[in-house]
DNA sequence: GTATCCCATGGAACCGGTTCCGTTTTGGGG
DNA sequence: CCCCAAAACGGAACCGGTTCCATGGGATAC
């Protein structure tokens, strides 16, 4: 067996051509005659070569890598937009580096390192601001940027407005008669500037102002990003007794699950004693049957990751800053109206044992 | 401003050394003498040098990444593993290359890519089968390889008994006095070579077996991994009337929470009407008050990745394939005892504007 | 038949580190 | 003061591609 790996050279002395003959199969150049490009490829071929990587790299002065950096990533919210952003990129042909990052420290010392090392072509930050100096040499050293769920002046990024979504879920329970609307969010988290939860209290205050609701900030609570932390919170709300919120507005549908579990166990009926909304419709809301605020998180990953494509092939980014569309979706922890949200078709037929659910296109495995 | 970035050779020159010292230095090599260490060092902050990462992987023959397989990323269950192998690999300076495969027309891609271009040093696959043929060139190549949540003979590997599993879910209910116990589970993923959902299941034949109960196919059902394809399953059994299932044991927790949705519809209590037993101790469970068999999701991701740390640092690998312990999580949906799940100290607060939850070590943003 | 042009091609230089080898320097003992 | 071994150091060769430039040959034009 040959130890050595097999390289260009030894390519182009098979195929007798030279060197650059070879680069230039390789990359696609018209400059080879058909001949002789045959002949290359089916030496690459019989040889079974591949380029190496770190090689072409080098020479290139690009890695075909984009760097994610991603906020604590097992959010259901950030997971989704990463799996958009992933398989974008995949089909680009681009590696995609994570980087996942939970303080301001930690996202300093890999943003220092992916961009002094020049390990990737270009970032794509998911929830996360970049602080000002590490911005200003990214600007200067000409690296790609593009912001997910976040927007900043002059950068091409993919974001909501949560105060027009916090305004919306607020004006929802609003519109169903009440008035004593409780908030419960996430503990603002200046470290990694992720400010969502309390750009949507902002619009909860919004709205309630505009009803000529004066706030009470009684029926207002945070804590941590968690279920749990949810119930708890709901909780000490349900002992203010007779001035307790008939409604409330979960800044996310993590938190909304806590605050449903808490009026239960209460003993209080939803919607009839308390009306939730939530925010981010993930897929707990749906089985859950939770009110919540519709945001696209696989399309702002999907569209993010395009910009970069399209920004690393040195074409034009179409929106070049692009707002998604949020929408009230109203289920019954806030309607009370039972809906059957088994709405898609599954066709349950007999299988060797037992029943089944084909998946889309699949054959039955015996 | 200087618009080619800082090689070595500037540094050397700039320090009035030879390049192979500001190597040896950047290197940590201790053939360097201390002042002259700390004029390069110096000289190396001054300019803000950084080595190109590309060009050092070219000559040191590897690349300081690691490529890591992952299927249907989504899954709370693969996430969680993810998220321990990024964060063990990221502590060691490595980088995580993610590739999400989704059929196996994709893995073979990805895999073939990953391993001809050498774009990373080692593998890790998250709960997916390697082909045959691709391992045999992975082990020519000698390629470290570790597996996560599969097990194969002579690889590294952290895994659980999926059928040890099946079997303490299924006795968990047999222990309560079930007899008709139905289970509902993943349809097989031949493709991609998941097998969990049909090794639970096998472990429940066997626990049945070994109760000296016939197996009743009619309460064997599956489905895409899904709550709601599990809520259909759910309510098809129910159409058995009176030979309808008393308890379920469901593959994974997210199938559980479809299964109780559809019994909740149907009008049954939980556990009175039906007890319920997932798979995974996911969040959901805990939240929902669903008994579960816990497996260590994040420890298994801990685990894999730190095995291959070891095996690109070319030490040995202590045990080198590890089965991690599973237990049953006895909750409400099976035993029916209120549990106050809020076991966490969560110490409320008065904040500026509403109650608060401070989170470990936060101090109150103002 | 010859001049002209262009396409196809070979190969050297280069990308920016690492490493090895040969040379210089250092330090300590005689 | 000299000698020698060991430590420190400089720099060429190298990793494996890409790219540019020079060259050769064939086609076209005259």
């Amino acid at each position: 067996m040959n130890k050595r790996p097999i390289s260009i050279a030894i390519v182009a002395a098979e195929a007798g051509v030279g060197v650059g003959t070879v680069s230039r199969v390789l990359n696609g150049s018209d400059q080879v005659s058909e001949t002789t490009r045959n002949r290359v490829l089916g030496t690459i071929e019989r040889l079974d070569y591949r380029p190496l990587r770190s090689a072409s790299s080098l020479s290139k002065g690009r890695t075909d890598a984009v760097g994610i950096l991603v906020s604590v990533i097992t959010r259901p919210s950030v997971m989704a937009r990463l799996v958009g952003v992933i398989d974008v990129l995949s089909d680009a042909g681009l590696d995609a580096v994570v980087f996942n990052v939970e303080n301001r420290a930690q996202l300093d010392r890999h943003l220092s390192s992916i961009i002094d090392q020049r390990r990737v072509d270009g970032i794509i930050s998911i929830s996360l601001r970049i602080p000002k100096e590490r911005l200003a040499r990214i600007r200067k050293l000409d690296i790609p940027l593009v912001l997910v769920d976040n927007s900043l002046p002059n950068l091409p990024c993919v974001y909501i407005d949560d105060v027009a979504g916090g305004k919306m879920a607020t004006e929802h329970l609003l519109s169903l008669g009440h008035r004593r609307i409780g908030f419960i969010g996430d503990n603002a988290h200046t470290d990694l500037g992720m400010s969502a939860s309390e750009d949507r209290y902002a619009g909860y205050l919004m709205a309630l102002e505009a009803a000529g609701i004066e706030p009470d900030f009684d029926l207002v609570a945070r804590g941590p990003h968690s279920s749990e932390a949810a119930a708890v919170l709901t909780s000490a709300l349900f002992e203010l007794g007779k001035h307790r919120p008939t409604a409330i507005f979960a800044s996310s549908d993590t938190l909304a699950v806590g605050v449903i579990k808490a009026a239960q166990q209460h003993g209080h009926k939803i919607p009839d004693d308390l009306a939730v909304i939530g925010f981010d419709n993930l897929e707990v809301s749906s089985i859950l049957d939770i009110s919540t605020v519709n945001q696209p998180l696989l399309e702002s990953g999907i569209k993010g990751a395009s910009k970069m494509v399209s920004l690393l092939n040195g074409e034009i980014v179409k929106p070049h800053r692009e707002e998604l569309l949020l929408d009230v979706v109203p289920r019954g922890s806030s309607l009370g109206i039972e809906r059957n949200n088994s709405t898609k078709l599954y066709g349950v037929v007999e299988g060797p044992t037992g029943l089944q659910i084909l998946q889309g296109g699949e054959e039955l495995v015996s």
